[in-house]
DNA sequence: TGCGGAATGA
DNA sequence: TCATTCCGCA
């Protein structure tokens, strides 16, 4: 999370405060301790091999990461200016030869460090940017989020400095004490630093100040990301104290969530809850862009730690009612493999060749009793799969149409109030309408789905029953949610392994009406 | 240059 | 699970 704090800022400059204890072979290690000026603020457990799920030893992301932020590699690795998350490996070999030195494999080279980054693409960690050689995108959601449940996106928030950021400056970032902010705090420890990690304002950046202006990109999602942030900026624009909802009607929805303040059980691996406090504005657009990375890049299911009977806490209070809304979040399947994807490609070029279209598709899911069908949404064509998997927008949809909210509670429907159809939640352009969700106007009701609902009927025959099984199994019981991220606070259970969030009314982003 | 399958190891 | 290694293919 922190990581993906900091991209809300401009500069990329970072300074690794957090401490950083990962567990070297003695003799391997190349990084011994975050430098400053590096930039990036990642947590302790970035840099702990125990709390990288699943791995004993340092992954290759935490060490390129490591790499990322410290000065002296710069010349080997390093962000990619006025990218959002993307880094270039200028010196392949030399990045081989660390990460070999590191795992003590000497004979490790950029081909097979490569293969090991290229498995990243599938967990959603990484993907690469296409077009450009050695570059590679983070996806600071897959890395950060799951393990910052809680991101708490306050007014007065702070960013920090530098990161590979996002779009907007000047704001501040910090983590405030947990204790202070974390009201869900469970019972372990927080493995995140405590306090402020960066003075606002500080570390003012070099390289990372400035985006370049972005080039097109259709073939990886930079370009759909920049759209999304475009669409959003200057549209939400607002000042740090928040926004008038009733007058502002961004395109994209980013729904409130409120959270009553549920206790974490516990049980996440990612126990460990922190605040993170975001300038409202540039939250937004951090977030607005992490949907649209998340939309493009697809995050992973497993983003987020799934537990049975997760459930999400009743979106209500704290809020004016028009700012309050809830909706389902829901992954998407896994993706597909390149055969599979080829598979879908070769089958949908032909049967759905008017899908195919180089801008990102929304797919507009409808939640509850027609799950199962908005799970078999079209895909289009080589990225059918990927986009799928941009459970974020499939997220930001559903909250547009106001879906109800089953999101994270996988076994039982929700048991508190559903939030209303979004009938004033979007005013989505034309461009916008296409693509985030031709179901925006779908609503939670059984009403017709009408031709999305047919050409996902369509593309669903078309699709290999094996992957509309999986689809459905996984789209059922995968909760992720990007978009929720955009209110003004956002609080990740990581207890249970499920965000939840809470916004505050000067935090708003945007709000889904829920009265109307 | 990049991708991903497969086997294998830790 | 996360690589590492090898390899064929594009």
């Amino acid at each position: 999370m922190r990581l993906m704090m900091e991209m809300s800022n401009n500069s990329l400059s970072l300074s690794f405060t957090a401490s950083r204890r990962v567990k070297m072979k003695a003799g391997c290690s190349i990084v011994d301790k975050p430098e400053g000026g590096g930039g990036y603020h990642f947590p302790e457990w970035a840099y702990k091999t125990e709390s990288s799920p699943g791995s004993r030893q340092i992954q290759l992301w935490h060490f390129i990461l490591e790499l990322l932020q410290k000065e002296e590699f710069r010349h080997v690795i390093a962000w990619q200016q006025g990218e959002y998350g993307e880094f270039v490996i200028k010196d392949p070999d030399e990045v081989a030869r660390l990460w070999g030195r590191r795992k003590c494999k000497p004979q490790m080279n950029y081909d097979k460090l490569s293969r090991a980054l290229r498995y990243y693409y599938n967990k959603r960690i990484l993907h690469k940017t296409k077009g450009k050689r050695f570059t590679y995108k983070f996806n600071f959601n897959k890395l950060v989020m799951p393990n910052y449940p809680f991101i708490n996106i306050r007014p007065n928030g702070v960013v920090p400095q530098s990161a590979p950021p996002v779009p907007t400056a000047s704001s501040r970032f910090h983590f405030p004490p947990l204790d202070s902010h974390s009201p869900t705090e469970d019972a372990q420890p927080s493995r995140f630093p405590t306090g402020p990690l960066v003075p606002s304002g500080q570390e003012p950046l070099s390289d990372s100040g400035e985006r370049k202006p972005d080039v097109p990109e259709l073939e990886d999602g930079s370009s759909d990301w920049r759209r999304g942030m475009d669409l959003m900026a200057p549209r939400n624009a607002v000042g740090p104290g928040g926004i008038n909802p009733q007058k502002r009607k961004p395109e994209i929805m980013l729904p409130l969530f409120t959270r009553p303040g549920i206790p974490s059980p516990g049980l996440s691996p990612f126990a460990g809850s922190s605040c993170f406090s975001f300038n409202p504005e540039e939250m937004k657009h951090y977030l607005h862009s992490q949907a649209c990375s998340v939309f493009n890049y697809h995050l992973s299911p497993r983003t987020f730690p799934r537990y049975p009977g997760l459930m999400v806490p009743p979106l209500q209070c704290q809020m004016p009612p028009e700012e309050q809304t809830q909706f389902p979040i829901k992954l998407q399947p896994p993706p597909v493999g390149r055969k599979n994807r080829e598979r879908l490609e070769s089958t949908e070029e032909s049967a759905a060749p008017q899908l195919a279209t180089p801008s990102p598709r929304v797919k507009i899911e409808p939640m509850v009793d027609k799950e199962l069908e908005s799970e078999e949404l079209p895909a289009k064509g080589k990225d059918k799969a990927e986009r799928e998997e941009g459970s974020g927008m499939a997220m930001h949809n559903a909250t547009l149409e106001g879906e109800k909210g089953a999101i994270f509670a996988r076994p039982a429907a929700p048991s508190w109030p559903l939030a209303p159809p979004a009938s004033t939640q979007v005013n989505v352009p034309a461009e916008e309408s296409q693509e985030q969700g031709d179901g925006g106007g779908e609503k939670p009701s059984r009403e017709p789905v009408g031709e999305t609902g047919t050409q996902e009927k369509r593309e669903d025959a078309l699709m290999p029953p094996k992957l509309r099984l999986k689809r459905r199994w996984n789209g059922d019981r995968q909760p992720e949610s990007t978009e929720e991220r955009q209110n003004g606070k956002v609080h990740w259970n990581g207890a249970l392994g499920a965000p939840y969030l809470v916004a505050e009314p000067k935090a708003v982003i945007a709000t889904a009406t829920s009265d109307t």
